[in-house]
DNA sequence: GTGGTCTAGACCACG
DNA sequence: GTGGTCTAGACCACG
């Protein structure tokens, strides 16, 4: 379900965060859902256990994954919306960027639009929209 | 003109890289217009001539700005659109990321296309649309 | 295998790139195989792990070797031709350059042929001909 | 007739080199031939007279040309041929590594001997072959 | 242990 | 003065 592309400069953990966070999004993942264990998704994705105790201990930090004790990690009830104002002048910041860098790679506005409404698509009706 | 944030996660070099490309795209810098020397440019944003140097290299490396023997650092005249397949793809799985965050951080897609705008707007005509 | 001369006027990053370029075009060096780690390499060669980290960093931009996070740098799988229309011409440049050096230094054109088809045989049936 | 790009990594006095050295195997300039003063030259190619000055000395130390005291500066009457084993192995080395990067950009070994035929033709008869 | 970032500082080629 | 190369050394993120 995870993969992992070592060569990739974006960091294992990071990869295994964004990953599982799109397929909760999509609804792939659903509330209540049992994750592999921290053992058990290295072993899957071949990384070391540490990188995957990393991505499990922020994704539960943000909300969107919880662990109980004894009997594993599970998909939160409910992905609340965090609504801080400081995160989302980050995403901004980090939105800015990309666009600068559409532009640069020759896109215009509409395409990056276009884009937007095909992603929107793709992680489908959970986004909350 | 540039801003650096020395407590910010994002490389100092990277900084100096997004900021020059916004200052572009803006209009800010023309076509033509000379760069600070790294040496100057250290001074002035209180780091390592090194760091500048990696950032101008990089920047020079994207056609962005040119070095001319012994007069300078300028933007260059065209910044040419790249149009490279991978670029595209890399930077639309970044786009996808953003959105992914911002739909956690609580915004909905309506609010991401306003946000593009505003970007737009910024950035202003100079951007290739 | 990696052979550095401080003397020469070659910068020691470049001396290192074009020795590992030929390494991997003789098939000394194979895809798959591992560098020694930036570290390593700096103490076998006698130079600063900067100066080793310059070298590997080009020839990962050129696709010859790659990092994979946590395990090292390899040689790339596929050293794929650029093709690059620029590149190509300044390769043809540099080649007329070489040309005409060889040229006061006494040479003919047939002595340059020979020349040629024994680096051939030295690099090998490697070299994608 | 000489043309310096200041955005080349070439520095600005190899160029010079480089092109009056081609000029005389082509012909274009003749044993004889007196060339443009220091001072003339820099202003033509819009370069300073420094630059020029290294170049030509270095030409003169190599027999190309040579400075007449008070009369200018011309084409040497015998190109003599240098036959020095040292710089013979220097210009090896550098068509080897050529040609390495010719391999790496998707060349192969037949076009490159038609590169070489190409370029012969066009600094014609003049090459002592 | 591995590479990435950064600083401080030196020396040099070039113009 | 300008950028390019190199060293020494520090700290950190990642795995």
């Amino acid at each position: 379900m995870v993969q992992i592309d070592p060569r990739s400069s974006t960091p294992i953990y990071e990869q295994i965060i964004q990953q599982l966070k799109e397929l909760c999004l999509k609804g792939v993942l659903k509330p209540g859902d049992k994750l592999p264990s921290v053992r058990e998704m290295a072993t899957i994705i071949i990384a070391n256990p540490n990188t995957v105790s990393k991505a499990y201990k922020e994704l539960e930090r943000e909300g969107i994954i919880e662990t109980l004790r004894g009997r594993g990690t599970f998909v939160s009830e409910n992905a609340q919306k965090t609504l801080d104002e400081g995160k989302i002048n980050m995403i901004k910041e980090q939105l800015k960027q990309v666009i600068i860098d559409a532009f640069y790679a020759g896109m215009d506005i509409n395409e990056i639009h276009t884009w937007i409404e095909e992603i929107k698509k793709e992680i489908g009706g959970k986004g909350r929209a």
